[in-house]
DNA sequence: CATAGCAGTCCGGGCACCGGAGTGCTAGAA
DNA sequence: TTCTAGCACTCCGGTGCCCGGACTGCTATG
């Protein structure tokens, strides 16, 4: 931090002008000029003590103007300070909480579909994008494989996580199996192998089981890829919902903003990328225009928190939007939906 | 058809200047007058001339006038005429199919995958948004079940369609099942019912399986449960890719519009309605503008083929774009896509 | 250190204007 | 008849201009 810089300048009333003009901001997409601020807000000095004040914050780095003669806009620094320090944290009211509740309970029992639904949820009340992310697979438990007989040289191998039924894979061989046989290995398997950390399978331990029972070690190779499988072929973001408001902001009035915006999203790499540093972080975070190191989301902003699937942090659901975005609330939203989906999915292991 | 109106008056010269006009119009966007038309096309007669067939064809409901003294643009009529008898069939050129072909080939094993590697293909290759639906489960062919013991009372059913790995539904019972029991009915309504069409399988088949190993009658219901469940949770469209493409024509530029697009698609239903009565059809078919019946979509247009999987046509690939859409190369496109996507998919099941 | 007043800057909406593209109609030629 | 040439008329949309409004920064003063 250099010095005549950072939060230690924050003064009083400094502070409370910054956050003032974040505020405004936020709520009305304007520049806000000093005139405006004193009127509707209770400043107790004038509005020539207020534009010496924000010329500071100008010049400190917290506020920018689009041109001269125009009113102030915060940049990344002066959204940081607001977020990080000068905002009133809020709390979503109980009624709202338990809409969420309910909206949430009559979902499927389908994993991804209840996660799904808590995104479209998301989406819909914050008027924002909302995605999900699911953490790495290896960050999962193994529970339980089957392999399934389809012919003498072919099969299925299914793979269950601790968050819940995750992959299948074909395989061929090269010798004949029974059905028995694939059935007395996935019981050996389950035997030695539950409630292990999936990264923490070695195909050694794999080897050991097929050893055990007498078959040829090609099994080996398919249970291993199997498990590799978990999550190669799943997508990290599972579900994406309110690209649509999107368009009410007006920083998306330039299409061709737009148009890189919506690929971004379609791709869904850039998105995971963002979020990937904080998977498996227990607490929420916020990531603000250059923070997210995404040229074409410069003006943009994330909120990111985590949700549990028993008690493990197994994904994040975000909410993606303009720089100028409420933060309090969305941040209390998503904080509200993400505990309610994680009761959800808790409620569902119980069984 | 009313009298006076229809193809049957689509004389030659009038048939030729209609099919200029969408021709033009598709390629430029701009409403075709009639000094352009006989300055870039060689129609041998006057700019009169064509003033007046201009005139009859736009009181025959061919051509529409967006204001006085402006050139024509194509009605939805206009375009069902273009796409039903005067345009040239078109070929996609050997090198372009092979392209597709080999983007096609290294994608994975995963079936939906493969789809969804079609769908961000045919979104890219042809600008517009591309988007894929499965057709009812009910016509896929039951393939391979298998009961998985969890405990003594729950278990994971997992059910095998002709389109692959389509469901697992868990399922509680107030009786106690060994492993052994579940692998032994797994097996029992494998063989019975093996191959047949999903739609065929009625609960009392499976009671008698079940009543056949004098399990209690409670596994019925879970298994007719898992049977149904196929497809049930699973989404009608596969993939959407491409939206963004949408934004470069000129008829998204109203904000309002783009947005209820945006919002259609997101929420998929009404992709899959405007498809659904094509669903399982094995021809292409063309859905001009009110043709699709829906409001929002007055001037888009949609490319519907069908793709197959082993001897069946199992889904439908799409095109939306606007009703101004090149679509003699649209449809090669999406029939080349879809055909190179069929052979992918006969391939898999081969093994 | 805060304030009042003032001169200066810049944006953006509104308006008038005009050129261009295209039409329909009528009268005459093939 | 059927086509063509010519003409008057219409309407859109881009351009340039102006002016009001909303700011600011600066300076002088309490």
């Amino acid at each position: 931090m250099r010095s005549g810089e950072g939060p230690g300048d924050l003064d009083g009333r400094k502070a409370y002008i910054l956050a003032t003009v974040v505020y405004e901001y936020i709520a009305t997409a304007e520049p806000v000029g000093s005139q405006t601020l004193t009127q509707k807000y209770n400043l107790g000095v004038s509005s020539a003590t207020v534009r010496n004040d924000m010329a500071e914050l100008e010049a400190e780095g917290y506020l920018v103007q689009p041109h001269t003669s125009a009113g102030r806009v915060p940049s990344d620094a002066g959204y940081r300070a607001y977020v990080d320090q000068l905002m009133a944290p809020e709390e979503l009211p109980v009624q709202e909480r338990r809409r969420i509740r309910d909206e949430l309970r009559d979902a499927s029992r389908e994993l991804d579909e209840i996660v799904e639904n808590a995104t479209r949820l998301l989406g819909r009340l914050s008027q924002n994008l909302a995605f999900v992310t699911k953490s790495q697979p290896d960050a999962q438990q193994f529970k339980h494989i089957q392999l399934i007989w389809l012919s003498s040289r072919t099969g299925v191998a299914i793979v269950v996580t601790s968050a819940g039924v995750a992959a299948q894979s074909l395989f061929e061989l090269t010798t004949d199996v029974t059905p028995d046989d694939l059935t007395r290995l996935s019981n050996v398997l389950n035997a030695h192998l539950a409630n292990r950390m999936l990264r923490d399978v070695l195909p050694a331990d794999v080897a050991a089981c097929v050893a055990e029972l007498g078959l040829h070690d090609e099994l080996r190779g398919a249970v291993v890829t199997a498990m590799k499988s978990v999550g190669a072929n799943e997508q990290p973001i599972v579900a994406a919902a309110g690209a649509q408001n999107l368009l009410d902001q007006p920083e998306f009035r330039d299409l061709r903003k737009l148009r890189s915006i919506l690929k971004i999203i379609e791709e869904q790499k850039t998105l995971y990328d963002i979020v990937s540093d904080s998977l498996g972080s227990e607490s929420p975070s916020v990531k603000i225009g250059r923070e997210l190191h995404v040229d074409e989301l410069d003006d943009l902003a994330v909120v990111t928190v985590p949700y549990r699937f028993g008690s493990h942090a197994v994904g994040m659901l975000s909410i993606l939007g303009p720089r100028r975005m409420p933060y309090g609330r969305l941040m209390a939203l998503a904080s509200g939906t993400a505990e309610s989906l994680s009761e959800r999915l808790t409620d569902i292991e119980a069984i």
